[in-house]
Order: structure tokens, then sequence, then C-alpha cells
DNA sequence: CGGATCGAC
DNA sequence: CTATGTCGATCCG
């Protein structure tokens, strides 16, 4: 009995092979020709090829992790009380509904085919064809919804795509153009959300929960104004999906792509309605693999959640209980706010390129990489304390190897050298990539931002002698709840003490005087399990935001701290539920300046056209934060002359949010 | 901590 | 022929 799991059948094997070749984003609708029929195609073409070998050897590895985590489910079933489990879930489930927070409404825009949409701007003759932004050799990026209909994805090898639609026309990407596109639209999202989120150049959530109060709106009808203005500024659609929660808004902006917008009404049994049928796959965080995974036990929608419970708590690791139950609930956070500089974790620069082995070609690659990492980094003000070098094989394995230092690297010379020590050991290599990657970041730029934050501060209020408080207690998870400890990290004071001691971080520091509220009052809801258990869940995406839901940290009204950070000295103001206008609207010189991030853009009056960017030389007509968007947009793409899949509505939709600084730190080319 | 995986765009 | 690049999160040993 053991053996004879349904899917552990040979014929599983294959079909999940299939389906995998035919890669990621395949839960898409709108399928002209079948897709099994799609997928042969697919198979046929990769049968033989290097990858198509690795992504047997994936699915192998796959189909046995899947039998262990069975026997191991069947293991830890049978001595177990279950009964009694799960109505210890069932408490747990209680107690996650209370922190349901439906006041809040979020909306998810997506720019359809984004890519494909722009290039048909600049030459209607597309229009109506099946085309793809990319090459015959490399990937694609984007395809045109004709194209789509044959199966044509992002991410699909060029190749491929030609045979499942051999009127395929392939079109280059101009990057600067959508650069342009993106600037222009995400400047007419951030005027019904000056807080609005950006994911990547074509997505974005915003809470228009203040916009439709001041202008006597319904959300939908703010909506389809917003996506209105859209069109008539850009000639460009989007779709939008309107929910309480970034998780719904986002499934809900797929519901009618293209062009079109959905609403989830505000009730929480439409919404736990909602969720029961809703295949997994469609949450985002839940991938392939995952999908599989969930398969196996039996999980197929997020009804079925409920049932599997039991096996969900006993192999909590595995597939994140709290996550799962949240998902079955339709609970996700709400919290919406653009990402800043300091929550950048790590930089890197990769290459792939045709098979080489000759070491001395090889160390030419790295270097070139190490080159363009280190201009990366000087440009973004960065340096790191670990250096993680990768590669990739001819038969496209992948391989990671790191070394940490006392000291700040971002030197070309210095990652060249670290990056080579580390492949030393590895000869002798069949290589199709090799990449650089530095985490453990210092900020360089965090002086400047420092003093010209102080230099406004002690112009509004000279209030702030203090002294940065020592602490150690530390919360990692707690940061992600949706706080800004990092606040304090451009505090002033600290200039004084520039970098003299390399291993030492500042940080923790900020914990200092923090305490733990639950902004429930103000809006909230949730916060509900903020205490510790908060911090073992495991939330596959999003965990930082999912457990932010109207929870924050806020700085005790110890009288030490306060004046400078900005942010701590308007407790009415906070981010999650704030009014969108007044951040923006006001004046630099706002009193409450309560910016709680410290972005630069936050920190400079704001003189919208004037400012030229620095590296396409255009002025950029936006405000500050779209000036940085543009910015860290241009910087990105750069090399990349081909690959990199972007903007895709076709990809199964399933996440977004936030995981993306998206952007695509290309480097800036050569 | 280092390494592998997964997921997103 | 031909299958990206950048980044965050998590789990495991």
């Amino acid at each position: 009995m053991e053996y004879s799991t349904p899917l552990a059948e040979p014929s599983q094997d294959s079909a999940s092979l299939i389906k995998r070749l035919a890669g990621p984003s395949t839960t898409k609708a709108g399928l002209a020709k079948d897709q099994t029929e799609i997928n042969k195609v697919i198979a046929e073409a990769s049968k033989g090829s290097k990858f198509y070998e690795n992504e047997k050897r994936k699915d192998k590895d796959l189909t046995e992790r899947i039998a262990r985590i069975l026997k191991q489910r069947d293991e830890l079933t049978k001595g177990a009380n279950l009964p009694k489990i799960e109505r210890a879930v069932d408490e747990l489930l209680v107690e996650l509904e209370s922190t349901r927070d439906l006041t809040q409404i979020i909306v998810h825009v997506d720019m359809d085919a984004f890519y494909a949409n722009v290039e048909m701007l600049d030459n209607p003759d597309l229009a109506g064809k099946p085309f793809g932004v990319g090459s015959l050799g490399g990937v694609l990026t984007t395809a045109s919804y004709e194209a789509r209909k044959f199966g044509v994805r992002s991410g699909m090898p060029g190749f491929i795509a030609k045979k499942l639609c051999p009127e395929l026309i392939f079109v280059k990407m101009h990057f600067s153009r959508y650069s342009e596109m993106s600037d222009q639209v995400m400047s007419i999202f951030r005027q019904y959300d000056p807080n609005m989120l950006a994911a990547g150049c074509d997505e974005g959530y915003l809470n228009i929960t203040s916009y439709c109060e001041e202008h006597s709106l319904t959300a939908d009808d703010c909506v389809a104004k917003m996506r209105e203005q859209v069109h008539q500024e850009t000639n460009l659609t989007v779709s939008a999906g309107i929910a309480p929660n970034k998780m719904l808004a986002k499934i809900c902006s797929d519901k009618n792509k293209p062009n079109g917008q959905f609403h989830l009404p505000f009730d929480r049994k439409v919404i736990t309605a909602f969720m029961y049928d809703l295949s997994i796959r469609k949450i985002p965080g839940i991938g392939r693999v995952n999908e599989r995974l969930l398969d196996s036990i039996g999980i197929k929608t997020c009804g079925d959640i409920y049932a599997h419970r039991a096996t969900l708590s006993l192999m909590d690791k595995q597939f994140g209980l709290k996550f799962l139950l949240r998902t079955y609930l339709g609970i996700a956070s709400n919290n919406v706010e653009p990402y800043t500089r300091e929550e950048r974790k790590s930089i890197g620069a990769e290459r792939t390129f045709g098979t080489i082995t000759d070491k001395e070609k090889i160390l030419k690659k790295l270097d070139e990489v190490a080159v363009e990492l280190a201009s990366d980094m000087g440009d973004r003000g960065w340096a790191g304390r670990t250096i993680t070098l990768k590669y990739k094989l001819d038969n496209f394995q992948v391989f990671t190897r790191a070394k940490s230092f006392d000291r700040w690297v971002s030197k070309k010379e210095e990652l060249f050298n670290i990056g080579k020590e580390l492949l030393m050991h590895e000869w002798p290599l069949k290589l199709r990539l090799i990449g650089l990657r530095a985490t453990k970041l210092k900020d360089l730029k965090a002086d400047e931002g420092r003093g010209i934050k102080r230099f406004f501060e002690s112009a509004q209020t000279s209030t702030s002698p203090r002294k940065k408080p020592k602490l150690e207690i530390h919360h990692p998870d707690l940061d992600s709840g949706g706080a800004e400890p990092k606040e304090n990290q451009l505090d002033p004071d600290d200039d004084d003490f520039p970098e003299s001691m390399p291993g030492f971080e500042e940080h923790e520091f900020e914990e200092a005087g923090l305490d733990m509220d639950l902004v429930g009052g103000e809006v909230g809801v949730e916060s509900g399990l903020v205490d510790r258990e908060e911090l073992e869940v495991k939330d596959p995406p999003d965990s930082r935001t999912n457990t932010g839901q109207g929870m924050r940290v806020r700085p005790k009204s110890t009288s030490s701290m306060q004046t400078s950070t900005s942010s701590t000295t308007n407790p009415l103001e906070d981010k999650g539920k704030r009014k969108p206008h007044s951040t923006t609207s006001s004046s630099p010189t706002k009193p409450d300046a309560g910016p709680s991030k410290h972005r630069q853009a936050d920190e400079f009056p704001s003189k919208p056209g004037s400012m030229v960017c620095p590296i396409c030389g255009k002025a950029q007509d936006t405000d500050n934060v779209g000036f940085n968007a543009h910015v860290d947009f241009c910087l990105s793409r750069g090399a990349i002359l081909e690959a990199q899949v972007e903007s895709l509505d076709l990809r199964g939709k399933g996440g977004g949010k936030q995981s993306g600084h998206g952007k695509v730190a290309g480097k800036r080319k050569k």
C-alpha cells in the first residue's frame, strides 16, 4: 500500500514532465488550441536537449520528494489524535478570522501585455498580428494576445514559440520606451494613491480608500476612471482587481483581463466562497512545485485546505499551515506602501553565454560580471560583506559558493578575486553562466540621506538631542511585520561615526524603546497574532506583509526618542491606513513630516519636470518618487539586451506582490 | 552560515 | 543551433 499512492504512478511522471516543459505560465486562460496539443509540440521541440534532460531530472527529484512526503505523512498520521489536532487548527482559524480587515480598498493594477502593447503603439502594423517581444535566439519577454492563442508565452524560448506559431513576428525590445511609458502610467496611479506600491514596471498596488472618500466615488467608479485616464493619456490598457487585501486584489485583476476590472465584494461570506473553488495555483506564492506537493496530499483548491488541515498542521514546516489557513479564509496583508531603499537585501549580476570550458575564457567572463556588478554597486551606492558566486553547468545544474568577510566589498578587483577564489576549487568546468551577488549590504548613500534628513529636521524642529539607544532586542520577524525600524538607520548621530568598524553593523539598536501595538484601534484589525506566534509563521510569500496587516511597531512614547524619527512623531498618520493625499500634497515642510520611509525622494522638495535622468539623459516629468523609480528602471535595464522576463500577464498571474522589487537590475550597458 | 529551492516578474 | 536576469524567502544541515 505504501507504494501505490495515486500520484506515484509512472504515467504521472511523464504527465508532470510535459506540464513542466510547458513552462510556469500555463495556468492562463484563453487558449485557442488545446493546451495538451501545445504541450506536445513543446515537448517535441525540447526532446533531447540538455535543458530537457535537466527538467527530466528535476521532475524525477520532485516525484521522489513527494513519495517521501507521503510516507512521512502516513507515519505522522498514524499515531496522531487527528480530531484533537483539527480542533486546535479550528481555534487557530478563529484567531485568524479575527484579524480580517475589510475596511481598506485595495486595488491591483496590471498593464495588459505591457511591452507588446507599447510596441504596438509605435508600430500600428502589429495590431492584430501574433508577435513576441524578444528574439528567435533568446526568450520572449511578452507575447501579443494574438500570439497567446497559439500557446506562445512570455519566458518561452523564441524557437519554441516559432514552432507553435510559424507566423510569429519577433520584435526587438526598446527599454527606454517601456521605461517612459511605465513612468507615465505609474504617475497616474500615484494620483490615486501617492503611496502606491509598484510591483515591477507594469503592476502596482494601491489603497484607494482615502481617494474614494475624498472624491465621493465608489471603488468601481474610481478604478474605472483611473483606467480610463491611463488609456486616454497613454493609449495603453490596464486591468484591475478591487478587494480588501493585496492577495485578493491580485487574483481579481486577472479575472477580467485584458482591459477589465473585477470587484470582489467586501463580505466575509462572499470572500470565503470565492476562495473555496479557487485553484491553489492561483495563489501568489504557490508555483508549480507547491502545486504538485499540495496536489499529492489531496489539495487542489483553496477549499481543500480545510479538509486536510490536520495533515498540514503535522507538516507545518513543509507546507506552511498559517499561510494556507489565511489563504483558505482569503485573508492577507492590506498594507500598501512603496519600497524603500533600506529594504534591499542583495545586489548582483549574472550572465549566460555559450558553453565554455577554457579557464582563461571563464575568468574573462567572471571579470565582465565583476565589472558589471562593481559598476552597479558604485552607481547605486552599496557595498556587501558576503559575496556569492553562482555558476550554471553546461547541463543546466546551478551551484552557488559564498564567502563572508569582515570588510565591505564593492570594487571590481575584489569581486573578481573573490569569485576566482571561489571558482578555483570547482574545476574543471563546462559553464553556461556565471554570476556574482553581494549580500549583508551597507548603504553607502545613507550618510548622504542622513545628512539631508538632518538638515530638514533641524530646520523644522530643532529638537533632537538624543543618543542612540542601544538595545539588543531584535525581532527580525517583526521588521517584516510592516514596521519600519529602518527608520533609525538614517538617524543623525550616526554620521559621527562613519564606518570605522567594518564588521560591525549598527542596526538592532532601533528596536530600543519600541513596542508592539496593534493598530487595531486605528482601523485595524489584524494584529491579533502579533506575538511570538507570528514570529514563527512561515508564510511563504509575503510573509512580511501578510503578518503586517494592521500591525505596526511603534516607539514607546518614552521621552527620549522622538523628534527626529519623523515617523514616530505622528502616530495617527501611520502608513497603513493613511490618507494618501495628505502625504504628497503636503508641503515639504509639513510638520508631521512623516514620511516614514526615508527614501531620498521624500527628502527633497518636488520639482516635477526639472529632473534629468542621469542614465538616459531625458528630463523626467514626474515627482520624486517617480523619478527614483525611473532611474531605477533605467539602471536596471541597461545591458540586458535579450532576456529578462518582465511583465507578463500571462504568467499565471500569481504573484505579484511584493517580491518584487521587480526591477531588474540589469546592468548598465556595455 | 552556506547552499539549494521556490516563486515572482 | 537555441531555454534570462534580479531579488526575496525559506528550509536544511
